[in-house]
DNA sequence: CCAAGTTGTATATTGATCTAGACAAGTAGA
DNA sequence: TCTACTTGTCTAGATCAATATACAACTTGG
């Protein structure tokens, strides 16, 4: 068995694109039940490529921290399964990660108050120029970045929400004490880009990765807007569920060849 | 201005880095009125690279027919914005992008018996190796190929899908042929991955592009599992938006900077 | 027509990527 | 201990990617 999908002279690298085809492959059984990687001779002829260049890739994922080289034992995965992060009315952070993390966490990085963008204040049914609170805000799972949101609110309306914020460690928390009891989801919408510098910094990306990105709107139970976001997560490490309101669907947490 | 987060040495070439950098600028006003872009000298600078990096970009851009070039005038833009992708109960094909493009079309590439891999089965409520019938599909706007999805139907319950989907058109139809009257989205599951080689193919993507792909779950109005399907979305041409169901947000078009 | 500005082509040089082959160094099992 | 298998290191050459420089070809506006 030769060539999985390798592509010359396009620009990408092969150990970069063996480099991802490992990853994935990781997700879908490559390593044995120890956790452990085909031999680097195997790998090169099911790849179609010489053995260093399968080497290059595995050093840029041991680097990343996905894979261990032992020399003489072989080579073994460090990390496994993608997070699942649910996207429905009720989405938060904390709580659509909880069990699968020993330990969760989202904190508020910087926040600022700046004029509304035309957008932005579209969303939030403001007047653009409005003055509004940004938060920008990583959440980690043990330990390893898993996204990066900025949010938006009305300055007016919710002051003194970057210090209930830092003080809590839980937007919905912040709200609360800003007079919001409970909050929902309006509407998310889902995009994918290429990560840009800054993205590949704060979220400790392989160089090339892929960022999903959310623009979600939260209101409060009159229908009111009251938050903007942008969240970007690391694709390779979380995938979004998005779940209809009226049940849990039966089967949605498989995942198909 | 120089440098605008291009990596060097991580196993992507810096003109197709600049390539995606171009692709996106195009989105947010990098080129005039008249989509005419700015010259090769001041993007070489804006990116802090040389003249003959950037031409290979726009070279491999003219290609994926994103862009024209003409000697002694300019390089003008083509195409403009991505289709948006309703994802809610109700989310239908050839309805989803309607008005946004002059013609879409949802065809039939292929379809089989198989029987039902695991998760599969999990997903549609059956025994693993129960007979499916699985159907290829392939949609398109103004000839563009936007998707490509693969569906299964329960082959005792739908043995007639294929070829009423192919008479009509129309995956609704072909239900509604079968017995459904109407149907609703029970849950989607949305990841993004680099296109394989039969992507990039089938869908015309340029090499190293990005997909978002969807699991979905239909059911029926008894909350019986129809159809699961996983969709491929290329992700340069369209963008997924998820409806809370209960009201259709104020500001959920919009997208900020 | 002319000048300025633009894209197209050519050549040369340097560094990154990929291939090829050989052997060293470590591990595990017979 | 010995052998088979694995990862680690080294050298050499071929091709791709990026830079630098120069000039040709074409378009537009004066």
């Amino acid at each position: 068995m030769k060539r999985a999908g390798l592509q010359r002279g396009v620009g990408v690298a092969l150990w970069r694109q063996i480099a991802d085809g490992i990853r994935q492959g990781i997700a879908s059984g490559l390593a044995d039940q120890d956790g452990r990687l085909p031999p680097e001779n195997q790998l090169a002829e099911r790849f179609g490529v010489n053995r260093h260049t399968v080497r290059a890739a595995i050093s840029a994922l041991a680097h990343e921290g996905v894979l261990q080289s032992e020399q003489g034992r072989g080579t073994y995965v460090r990390r496994q399964k993608r997070l699942v992060y649910p996207i429905g009315e009720r989405t938060r952070f904390s709580a659509g990660l909880g069990g699968q993390a020993r330990e969760t966490r989202s904190e508020m990085t910087s926040h600022a108050r700046e004029p509304a963008s035309e957008p932005v204040a579209s969303a939030l049914g403001l007047q653009p120029g409005e003055t509004l609170i940004r938060i920008e805000n990583r959440g980690t799972a043990d330990g390893m970045p898993v996204s990066r949101s900025t949010s938006w609110f009305s300055a007016e309306r919710f002051p003194a929400i970057p210090e209930a914020y830092a003080r809590t460690g839980s937007i919905t928390e912040a709200l609360i004490e800003c007079g919001v009891e409970d909050y929902r989801r309006a509407s998310t919408r889902v995009e994918a880009r290429h990560a840009d510098e800054v993205d590949t910094r704060e979220l400790k990306l392989a160089p090339g990765a892929i960022i999903l990105i959310t623009h979600a709107l939260n209101t409060d139970l009159d229908g009111q807007p009251i938050q903007y976001s942008m969240t970007r997560f690391a694709a390779d490490r979380v995938e979004l569920v998005v779940e209809s309101s009226r049940s849990a669907a039966t089967g949605d947490q498989t995942r198909p060849a």
